[in-house]
DNA sequence: CTGCATGTTAGGTT
DNA sequence: CAACCTAACATGCA
C-alpha cells in the first residue's frame, strides 16, 4: 500500500517533527523487523542527530550524524506513528524510537511484520549500497529519457511500470490509475507503443503520483500517515478496486484481471490491446 | 473453513 | 542475460 506518494507524505509529515533531534533509546521488540543484530541497530542509532529525511522510490531515507543513516521499508501494512510516549503503545509496534529531552516518540508498527528497518554507512556522495539498484524517480526523469527506457525492453507495460528496477516508486494502486488515464491496458506490450503514447503515458503517470501527493496518498485498507491522518485520493481513483463499477470515462463495466500477478483493474472499452501494425513492417521490409 | 490482499526477493524455467 | 512465473513472508478480512 504505502506507494510513492504515500511515502512522500509520511516524509513530509515527519520532517517537520523529527529533523535535528537526537536519538536517545531505540527500542526493538520483534528482532526480524531490523536487518541487523537489535544490539547493533539501537547502538548506531543512539545519541546520533537527525539531519534530514528523504525519500527514494518507496524507502524513507533518515540521515543521520557521522555518517550513519536509518533506512525504512513499510512493504505492505508497515506504518510510522508520531505520539506523546505516554501514548497506550498500539498492538503491532515493533520498534519504539524516543529522543533527547522530547515528550514524543516515533513507533514503528506493521501487522504483517514484512516493514523492514536497517542502518547503513553513507558512500560517496551519501549513496547507499541497498538502494543502488532502484530506477529513476517518475517525477524526475524526463519524457524523452522515460521513453528511452521503455523502448529499451520487450514485455508488458504493466509490470515494467511495477518494476523497481525500471522505475522507483510505483505500486499496483497508481500503475492501474495511470494506464488508465493514458488509455492503455495493463497487458500491452511496450514494443508497439509510438512515442506518442509513451508520451502520453509518462504525463499520466505524473499526474496521478502528483495528484496523490497533494491528496496525502490513498487509504485503502489500513494506510494513515505518521499523524495518523487517513489521505484523500481514494475518492479519485477511477479504476483501482471498482471493478465491475462504471468506467468514470465511457460508462463500461471495470474489469478486474491478473496481469504478472498482480490484481489489475481497467475499462475494456477505453483501454484497447495495440497490435503491431503490419502494413507498417511491411512497407519497412519492402 | 477458504481464498485473497497491497511489496519484495529468491529461485527456477523458458 | 532478459523475461516470466511461483512461492514465501504473517496477518486480517470477506
Amino acid at each position: 500500500m504505502p506507494e510513492l506518494p504515500e511515502v512522500e507524505t509520511i516524509v513530509r509529515g515527519l520532517r517537520a517533527k523529527i529533523t535535528h533531534l537526537k536519538f536517545s533509546k531505540v527500542a526493538v521488540n520483534l528482532n526480524k523487523c531490523v536487518q541487523e543484530s537489535p544490539q547493533f541497530f539501537a547502538s548506531s542509532l543512539e545519541g546520533r542527530r537527525i539531519l534530514f529525511v528523504e525519500r527514494r522510490g518507496k524507502n524513507i531515507i533518515i540521515r543521520l550524524s557521522r555518517g550513519n543513516t536509518l533506512l525504512i521499508h513499510l512493504r505492505m501494512t508497515g506504518g510510522l506513528r508520531w505520539v506523546p510516549s505516554h501514548a497506550p503503545m498500539e498492538k503491532q509496534t515493533h520498534v519504539v524510537f524516543s529522543f533527547r529531552g522530547h515528550p514524543w516518540q516515533l513507533r514503528f508498527l506493521d501487522s504483517r511484520q514484512f516493514g523492514r528497518l536497517s542502518v547503513e554507512k553513507s558512500g560517496a556522495g551519501g549513496n547507499l549500497d541497498s538502494l543502488a539498484d532502484l530506477g529513476p524517480e517518475p517525477l524526475e526523469i524526463s519524457a524523452m529519457e522515460f521513453a528511452a527506457r521503455v523502448r529499451s525492453k520487450r514485455r508488458a507495460i504493466k509490470p515494467m511500470l511495477l518494476d523497481q528496477h525500471f522505475l522507483a516508486g510505483v505500486g499496483n494502486i497508481y500503475a492501474d490509475e495511470a494506464l488508465h488515464r493514458a488509455q492503455i491496458h495493463p497487458r500491452q506490450r511496450v514494443e508497439v507503443l509510438e512515442d506518442k503514447i509513451l508520451r502520453r503515458l509518462y504525463y499520466a503517470l505524473r499526474q496521478v503520483l502528483r495528484g496523490a501527493i497533494r491528496a496525502g496518498g490513498t487509504s485503502v485498507r489500513t494506510y494513515v500517515d505518521a499523524n495518523g491522518s487517513a489521505g484523500g485520493f481514494q475518492k479519485l481513483l477511477r479504476v483501482y478496486g471498482r471493478e465491475g463499477g462504471a468506467c468514470r470515462s465511457c460508462g463500461t463495466s471495470i474489469l478486474r484481471e491478473k496481469v504478472g500477478g498482480r490484481s489489475s483493474f481497467y475499462c475494456p472499452r477505453c483501454q484497447r490491446i495495440l497490435k503491431k501494425d503490419r502494413s507498417l513492417s511491411r512497407k519497412f521490409i519492402a
